[in-house]
RNA sequence: UGGCCCAUGGUGUAAUGGUAGCACGACUGACUCUGAAUCAGUUAGUCAUGGUUCGAAUCCAUGUGGGCCAGCCA
C-alpha cells in the first residue's frame, strides 16, 4: 500500500543527542527506539508524530531499529481490537518493526521477579492503606508526605504478603506493593510510588494467569532495558517520571541502561487529541466510529483520503521540540494537497447539478472528447469523456445577476466547458418559486476541444457532466469537526462538545460524475476539478456506484471574494 | 517559600557566541482550458529588565508568561 518513507533531512534535539551518542559510542553505537502504544484506543495524528520520530530515527543509519511494543499493563482498558487497529495503522503509515513486536505483558514474570528483588533489598513494601489513605499520606505539591505505618514491615513479611497478593488471596485494592524511596521528595512520583496493584481481571493476552499487574512506571523502563532500547522517547508529561525511571534502572539488575527523552506532543487547531475524548465522541454517537472521516485518527484520515506520505511529510514539517505548541490544521491540509496534486487523476463531477440544454446540439448525437488525466503527471495519459445535448453544470457556476468579479456563466455570457466547447447562455428557466431550474444555451461547434479558432477568450472554464452518461451517486462533504480553534479551552460551563461543528458532514445525493468513475475502487483518490480531492469510501463501497468522501477542498479564490465559507 | 520543563513573525520551526533564515497562512502580481497548480513579490519575530562579552535569540541573574505533577491510568 505505501512506499518506503524517505529519511528525514531535518534534525532536532533528539537526533542531535543520538548523533552525539553515536560519536561517543554511548550504547556501543547502537540506536534502538520503540513505539509503545497502550491498546486502549485507536492511533491518531498525534501518535503519527511519535511513530515518524521513533521509526524514522531507526531508518536513518545502520545498527538501528525500532520496536513496536504494546504497553498492556492495565487489563481494565485494553482490548485486542485496539491491538489489531494499531498494527494496521502503523503499517499503513509505512513503517515496519520486522520481528520486533513485543508486549509489556511478555515481561510480567521478569517484572515480578524484579519486584521481589526490590523487596529483598528492602526497597519495596506491601501497603495495607487504602487508595484514599495513601493519597492523604502523599502530602501535597507544597507539603511533604508522611510515611505509611506499613513502610517498615519486615522483609520476610513483605515477601509473604506479595506472594499472597499474586495468589489471589486479597481483593482488588486491598493491598499494593510500593517502592520505598522518599515520602518528602519534591517530585511526587518519588514518594513511595505504587508498583503493583491487585486487579482480578483477565488480560487480553495473559488471560487469568495474573491478578496483580505492574503500574506503568514499574513496567516501562524495565521493558526498555529488556529490549536494550537505547533512546526511550516519550512526551513531555513523562518528564516528571524520569527520576523514577532512572531509579528503577539503577536499583534493579537490568540488562541495559536505556535513557528517556521527552518531546512535545502534537496539537492541532480545530482538533482534539485526547483518547478519552475521542472515545467519548464515538460512544456518544457524535461521529460514526473511530474511522469516521472527521476523526483525527489514522483510520479516519485514511478513510478521508489522506495519504501516508502526506502525514509523514506533515510530521517532519512540524518538527520535534520541547515547547508545547499548536500546529495549524492548514499545514496538514497543505501536505495532502501537495501530495495529491502530483498523484490524483483529475475527473469532472457536478455536486449540485443544474440542468443545461444545448439547443443547437442535435438531440440524438453524442461524442467523445479527449481529456488530460493529470496535467502534473504526463505519464497519467488521457481519457475520453462523453458530451451530449443535455448536461449538468454546478449550480454555483451560474448567476442570473452576477456581481462584477463573477467570471462564470450568466445570461448572455460565453464560457468554456472544459475540454469541450464554448457555450453561451440564452435563456433561464425557473420554477413557480422563481428558482433557476434549467439553462438554455447554444454552443459554438468551431470551439471543439476548448479553443476558439478566432482567438477569442472567455474568462471561465467550467466543469460539466453529460446527463445521459452520468454516474449518479452520493458524495460526502466533510469539514472540520469543531468550530473552535481550541475545543479543549472551553469557556465556563461549556465542554468541547459545545464546539462540535453542525456542518462537519454534508451528504449530497444525486451528484453527477463522469462515467469513468464507475470503475473506481475503494480508497481511490481523485481530484474533482475545481472542487477538491475526493476518495472512494472503503466502508460503504458499492461496485459501479462508489460513494465519494471529500478529503480537502481546492484553494478557492472566488469563495474568498464572495465571502463564502470553505 | 513545592519541584521539573519551556519561551523566535498569525502558526510551526532554524540559527549550537558572529548577517535572525525556512515553511504554512494572509496579501499583491504573472501565468492559466481547473478562480487549481506553478512562479515572483509583500507582510510580520528573538517575553521583559539587567549582566558577561569586541559581539547575545544563544551564556548568567531576576522577573513575567505558559506547560506538567498530589491515579491502585498511561
Amino acid at each position: 500500500m505505501s512506499e518506503t518513507p524517505e529519511p528525514s533531512e531535518k534534525t532536532d534535539f533528539i537526533r542531535e543527542i543520538i548523533a552525539k551518542d553515536i560519536a561517543e559510542k554511548t550504547h556501543d553505537g547502537a540506536v534502538i527506539t520503540r513505539f509503545p502504544p497502550e491498546p486502549n484506543g485507536y492511533l491518531h495524528i498525534g501518535h503519527a508524530k511519535s511513530i515518524c520520530l521513533n521509526f524514522g530515527i531507526a531508518q536513518e543509519g545502520s545498527n538501528r531499529r525500532c520496536h513496536l511494543r504494546f504497553d498492556d499493563t492495565n487489563p481494565t482498558k485494553e482490548e485486542q481490537e485496539y491491538v489489531d487497529s494499531i498494527v494496521e495503522d502503523i503499517r499503513w503509515l509505512g513503517f515496519d518493526w520486522g520481528e520486533h513486536l513485543y508486549f509489556a505483558s511478555d515481561y510480567f514474570d521478569q517484572l515480578y521477579a524484579w519486584a521481589v528483588h526490590l523487596i529483598e533489598a528492602g526497597k519495596a513494601y506491601v501497603e495495607d492503606l487504602s487508595a484514599d489513605e495513601i493519597r492523604a499520606h502523599r502530602g501535597s505539591l507544597t507539603d511533604p508526605g508522611k510515611d505509611s505505618p506499613y513502610r517498615d514491615r519486615a522483609i520476610p513479611e513483605n515477601l509473604d504478603l506479595f506472594a499472597r497478593m499474586r495468589n489471589g488471596e486479597f481483593k482488588d485494592g486491598e493491598k499494593v506493593l510500593r517502592a520505598k524511596i522518599d515520602m518528602a521528595h519534591p517530585n511526587l512520583n518519588m514518594r513511595d510510588p505504587v508498583l503493583y496493584r491487585i486487579l482480578h481481571q483477565s488480560h487480553h493476552r495473559t488471560g487469568d494467569k495474573w491478578c496483580i499487574y505492574p503500574i506503568y512506571d514499574f513496567a516501562h523502563g524495565q521493558s526498555d532495558a529488556i529490549e536494550h532500547i537505547t533512546h526511550s522517547i516519550c512526551t513531555l508529561e513523562f518528564e516528571n517520571h524520569r527520576p523514577l525511571y532512572d531509579w528503577f534502572i539503577e536499583n534493579l539488575p537490568v540488562p541495559s541502561r536505556p535513557r528517556q527523552y521527552e518531546f512535545a506532543r502534537l496539537n492541532l487547531t480545530y482538533t482534539i487529541m485526547s483518547k478519552r475524548k475521542l472515545l467519548q465522541l464515538v460512544q456518544e454517537g457524535h461521529v460514526h466510529g473511530w474511522n469516521d472521516p472527521r476523526m483525527p485518527t489514522l483510520s479516519g484520515l485514511r478513510r478521508r483520503g489522506f495519504t501516508p506520505k502526506a502525514i509523514r511529510d506533515f510530521c517532519t514539517r512540524v518538527g520535534v521540540t520541547k515547547f508545547n505548541s499548536v500546529s495549524d490544521i492548514a499545514l496538514l491540509e497543505h501536505s495532502v494537497k501537495e501530495d495529491l496534486n502530483k498523484c490524483a487523476p483529475r475527473v469532472m463531477a457536478v455536486l449540485r447539478p443544474l440542468k443545461v440544454v444545448i439547443e443547437n446540439y442535435p438531440e440524438d448525437k453524442s461524442e467523445e472528447l479527449e481529456a488530460v488525466n493529470n496535467p502534473e503527471d504526463p505519464e497519467a495519459g488521457n481519457r475520453k469523456i462523453p458530451f451530449s445535448r443535455v448536461l449538468y453544470l454546478e449550480q454555483d457556476d451560474f448567476m442570473e445577476d452576477p456581481p462584477k468579479k463573477f467570471f462564470r456563466l450568466a445570461p448572455g455570457r460565453e464560457v468554456r466547458l472544459r475540454y469541450a466547447y464554448f457555450i453561451t447562455c440564452t435563456e433561464v428557466v425557473k420554477d413557480d418559486d422563481g428558482n433557476v431550474v434549467e439553462l438554455r444555451c447554444t454552443y459554438d461547434p468551431a470551439t471543439k476541444g476548448g479553443d476558439a479558432p478566432d482567438g477569442r477568450k472567455v474568462k471561465a472554464t467550467l466543469h460539466w457532466v453529460s446527463a445521459g452518461h452520468a454516474l449518479d451517486t452520493e458524495v460526502r462533504l466533510y469539514d472540520r469537526l469543531f468550530t473552535a480553534e481550541n475545543p479543549d479551552a472551553a469557556e465556563e460551563g461549556k465542554t468541547f462538545l459545545d464546539y462540535l461543528n453542525p456542518d462537519s458532514l454534508e451528504v449530497l445525493s444525486g451528484c453527477k460524475l463522469e462515467p469513468s468513475l464507475k470503475a473506481a475502487q475503494p480508497g481511490d483518490r481523485v481530484q474533482f476539478e475545481r472542487l477538491g480531492y475526493f476518495c472512494v469510501d472503503e466502508q460503504d463501497f458499492v461496485p459501479e456506484r462508489p460513494v465519494f468522501n471529500r478529503t480537502v477542498t481546492l484553494r478557492d479564490a472566488w469563495a474568498k471574494i464572495s465571502g463564502k465559507k470553505r
